[in-house]
DNA sequence: CGTTTCGTTGAAGAGTGTCAAGGCCAGTGG
DNA sequence: CCACTGGCCTTGACACTCTTCAACGAAACG
């Protein structure tokens, strides 16, 4: 754990080139503020399988941009419950939490081989200073953040069991979408067990839902492998309308 | 509904002698400094209770800081589930939501007559860029919200009714108590219901486990007011060793 | 002072959690 | 190549927490 199995990559970053500048990057830049953003975002990072980017308590230092992969962040109470706050993926930013204290507050930590561009905050605080469009993305970034988990409440605090599911397969589909993957196929790279952290259920819960989403011909379900059958059927569950 | 009962002051706001300087302000600043933040707050705005300060939809043009008061904020699903997302009392920050969309995804509503000071964002964008100061301060805000809704999500997820409770009543004595009030004997702004939407629980569930933290001499409550007589042991509950 | 909203409490039931057993799959070493 | 192992997933039976429904009482409001 000391020496962690993450190999800095100090390769030359090229935003311009990057197939996820329109998810990552304000858009209508000039050629001289991208130029100016690649200086920013100075290195690569891999994180392998299990290995986390970073855990509660490490002193905040950079933002991260995933690149690819995928990553999960969790919070833990004194008494060792963990939750998971949120999966990651390609094109999102992650760190956010730990500004306010210069510390992160959570653990992220890679659910497969993963790449990230690492942005030192300090770096970012002054390329932002000077350039409006930026701080402004910067700024809606940390807002829209806000807004999912405001999305995450609603759905911890008012939903049942199926419609969680429902909602979570939903999200993972358009965000697939969001990134030129099948909407309707795709590889769950988490485990039952994360699935149901995040959504306030145990992994029980998960599978038996999972389970009955197959039989009513919503889904196929195979392991780690899904594909929605019948997304409007979801939407209805959701929507509280599912039988 | 349509000309609402919130009557603009346009006042001359003065941060400096603000008895909330220590909650609002960034540490350090220079007079100077302050006085271009009075510049910036420029006027002042009352929210009668059970008015709305900001509905989902409206255009965001401002962030608020509350002077005094109480209020709640709702986000709603299409089919009309309601959730609180919080309470926020003097000295926070709401409308964060708005930045995102330029337009705000929550309701927010006093549950008592209340009056935030208006801070036009585009304004804040402007005196931030030359100010690092104030904007560091700005993004440690944004950041300790998200933060703030990990825990909640941790609550959501993976405790019990009598622990939520718990942690809801320390959380709010230890606000009561950062403001200079009693940490021990304060009233409940906001309704059980309020409580039981933020906390993903019923009514009468929220009735049922104050009414047993009052038996097993933990608090007392009378309808509103509540008085904390064993903070210890709401600790304990927390941390999952309640009975 | 009536009306309405809010809070408390009880009884019964639904929805998840808990516990336990077994199956599937990938990786490992013989 | 095959058996073995350990992690992950599925399914069943049962327990328990929380919700639902209902009735009543208390406080707030016009």
């Amino acid at each position: 754990m000391n020496a962690p199995a993450i190999s800095i990559a100090n390769l030359r970053v090229a935003c311009s080139n990057c197939n996820l500048r329109e998810l990552c990057l304000p858009v209508g830049l000039s050629l001289k503020e991208v130029e100016r953003l690649e200086e920013l975002v100075a290195t690569r990072k891999r994180v392998k399988r299990g290995d986390a980017l970073f855990r509660a308590g490490d002193r905040f230092e950079s933002l991260y941009a995933v690149r690819l992969g995928f990553l999960k962040s969790t919070v833990m109470s004194q008494d060792g419950r963990e939750q998971v706050t949120g999966f990651h993926m390609a094109g999102e930013l992650v760190g956010l939490d730990g500004i306010s204290t210069e510390a992160h507050s959570c653990d992220t930590v890679a659910l497969e081989d993963t790449e990230v561009c690492v942005i030192p905050y300090d770096r970012l605080e002054e390329v932002a200073s000077s350039m409006p469009v930026l701080r402004n993305h910067f700024h809606k970034v940390m807002s829209r953040e806000i807004v999912r988990e405001h999305g995450v409440m609603l759905l911890l605090g008012s939903m049942h069991a199926e419609e969680r599911l429902a909602a979570f397969l939903l999200n993972l589909s358009q965000r697939f979408e969001a990134r030129g993957y099948s909407r309707t196929e795709f590889v769950l790279r988490m485990t039952r067990a994360e699935i149901g952290s995040f959504l306030g259920l145990k992994l029980e819960t998960v599978s038996r839902v999972l389970s009955r989403f197959a039989q009513d011909g919503l889904i196929d379900v195979n392991q780690k492998h899904v594909r929605i059958v019948n997304p409007d059927g979801l939407r209805m569950i959701v929507s509280g309308q599912g039988t």
